[in-house]
DNA sequence: TAGCGTTATGTATTTACAAATATAACGAAA
DNA sequence: TTTCGTTATATTTGTAAATACATAACGCTA
């Protein structure tokens, strides 16, 4: 049995999380349910733990990351911004890379 | 302010955790002070944390990382195997190596 | 204006984890 | 055989985090 390398990522914007991966699994929801309710549901969490967390996404990043509309038709719902879709994308990119660098690193490991 | 990217690394080995930063850090106190006892407490850890850290670091290495005797001279004391020595030396080398790959990723993020 | 399905927010409860406490076992040395 | 400072382990207590529950607000539609 080899030894196997994890990792975590997360970006942080004034000592405040911004991204992370639960936090990235909620937005790429969000964006195929176009409501933050639904998207908590297809998660398995609950409604006010998402929304504390997207809170927290838009009260840290630069610019918007979603807009939550509130009543209207259809009671309202939640879509990303340009901005907020860019930002999953890229952060998926630096995981992954990530990934494939630090596998590399850890046959170190084995040498030992 | 600019985006800042974190990181947190760990080895697994068959599904259980061999090392983290923490217990990194642990190893690092146990080498210097000579006893997980002190070097819990040079941590402000309690003994038993460290106690179970350690346990749980020695049956997931493929070879032991402490040698730990109890009684004798001085009520006995823990030390850290060569193969100890080297994994640290090793994860601090993989964790510096990642934090900087990481730093250069993350201005993808400031040019959106 | 009543109804609907959302977002938004507060409060209480439960759960999980950390911390504290207590005690046994160990083995050399005096 | 008593003392000593460890390692080893169980049990209790405390604290913080997750979860559940409850309710208000919103704005379109019929």
């Amino acid at each position: 049995m080899s030894y196997k390398i994890k990792s975590r990522i997360w970006i942080e914007s004034d000592n405040h999380v911004l991204l992370g991966e639960g936090r990235v699994q909620l937005l790429k929801a969000i964006e195929t349910e176009g409501s933050l309710s639904k998207a908590a549901k297809s998660l398995g969490l609950s409604y006010k733990k998402a929304w504390s967390l997207i809170d927290s996404v838009n009260k840290s990043a630069k610019k918007p990351v979603t807009i939550n509309s509130t009543g209207g038709k259809g009671g309202g719902g939640a879509e990303l911004t340009d901005y907020g879709k860019q930002l999953i994308t890229v952060f998926d990119e630096i995981n992954q890379n990530c990934w494939t660098f630090l596998d590399e690193q850890v046959q170190k490991l084995e040498l030992l």
